[in-house]
DNA sequence: TATCATCAAATCGTGTACAATCCAAGTCAG
DNA sequence: CTGACTTGGATTGTACACGATTTGATGATA
């Protein structure tokens, strides 16, 4: 494996495993899901099912099912008879993302408080350790060195259906972020507050960790809103 | 239209606009999915899309998708080459969407008071006046007019996606709580919440009423969720 | 005789090809 | 310039072929 940016994001164990769908259809949703989030597929783009299935060497059906499957999650939006659009990741889209993920993770990160393991937060500092050695360097080393941390907190909540809700979410964002760079403010407050959520992780302070998370999600949204700002003014302007 | 039970709930206004799909598949759609939630098809039966097909009076390839959005909202699971099966509407299930409501319903009611005019207020003022004097006699209208009440709240909420959310979940509660009696104490309970609410947003508190629809959802769970208990040990014991 | 393994046939999921329907844009007559 | 018609392209629904999985029976072994 390449020393960098060949990091693979799995689906945190036991996280999806419903989603183990149709073999090919399931590859296919990744593949169209991640044109769409990586931006090669521009937004209000018309998704051709012809198209698409020659594109990635398959035949209609396989291609309809997975945009049904995108359909559910938002990614892309259907009128009748006229077929799929890819649904833009604007600023509202990340904004409305970021609010309900601000309701979420707390209630998450608060039960995880209560349930961690010496093993959890042996493992939640050996990832905050890679973390601070990349030190933002390898941009999707990054994305994924965080999306795992989080993930150590959320994967064995009993709220299968929340979990998911901020999977889904995650990937959304991990894509958004990845197109913009950390500010130098950003880089530093990130990982103070990873390192505070682990004080308040092995001190069960509950609330304070909740807390914590809270503004870690928001800080995060204020950030990637404005460069998305800055980004279409400059674009606009 | 008949005098009751002929109640039919419409996707209030703006809502799933972005729903609107292939005219057939979306029909097919609500269809097994009202099969699910009414407890017509079983819990973890296989969905044989031939048989669908058959009984619905279409061929495959509508059921198909169908089948996928279904998919996408957790009605349904899939196994690669062993097709797909009923999601129980169980215990769990339930109690992770209740928790969900929680923490979303405040949120969007706290942004409703600030955002109330003298008309949404007389509306609600109007559906609480049917509720009442419906006292949950008809158990299908009391749900439908329940349903309207709070979408009267939630509908113009900026945030849609959290108002999908919302709307998702409250399409499954409805078809559960619909299997259930209300008991005395949970109707003038139901009721005084909704007056209290009412009397929050005509005074502008929006603390008081997010605390009020807190508690609101959290009760309607704890009921919900001992009915259910109480049937499944009926059931078993 | 009972239990388990093996194998075959039926069943159903999955992908392909095709026909029908619908929409939109472009064209031509008035 | 406007409005109806035409035509091309894409969605949507149907029929079918292939392959995987399940199931039931048959036979072998303890």
């Amino acid at each position: 494996m390449a020393s960098t940016s060949e990091f693979k994001i799995s689906p945190p164990a036991g996280m999806e495993d419903m989603d183990v769908s149709s073999q090919r259809a399931v590859t296919l949703y990744e593949a169209i899901r991640e044109d769409i989030l990586s931006g090669r597929l521009a937004p209000n783009e018309r998704l051709v099912v012809a198209d698409l299935a020659e594109r990635l060497g398959t035949s209609t059906n396989p291609i309809r099912e997975a945009l049904q499957m995108l359909r559910g999650e938002g990614y892309v939006m259907f009128s009748p008879n006229r077929g799929a659009r890819v649904r833009p990741i604007d600023h509202d889209f990340v904004r409305n993302i970021y609010e309900i993920s601000t309701l979420i993770e707390p209630a998450l990160t608060r039960w995880f408080v209560g349930m961690a393991t010496d093993a959890d937060i042996a493992e939640l500092e050996r990832i905050q350790r890679l973390i601070e050695e990349n030190n933002f360097v390898d941009a999707v080393l990054h994305s994924g060195l965080d999306v795992q941390f989080h993930t150590v907190v959320y994967q064995r909540h009993y709220n299968r259906h929340a979990a998911e809700i901020w999977w889904k979410h995650r990937q959304v964002l991990r894509a958004v972020t990845q197109r913009f760079p950390y500010t130098l403010a950003r880089r530093s407050q990130v990982i103070r507050e990873h390192r505070e959520l682990i004080e308040h992780v092995k001190s069960g302070e509950a609330d304070k960790a909740a807390a914590c998370i809270a503004r870690h999600v928001e800080s995060s949204g204020q950030h990637i809103l404005e460069q998305m700002r800055a980004f279409d003014a400059a674009r606009t302007g």
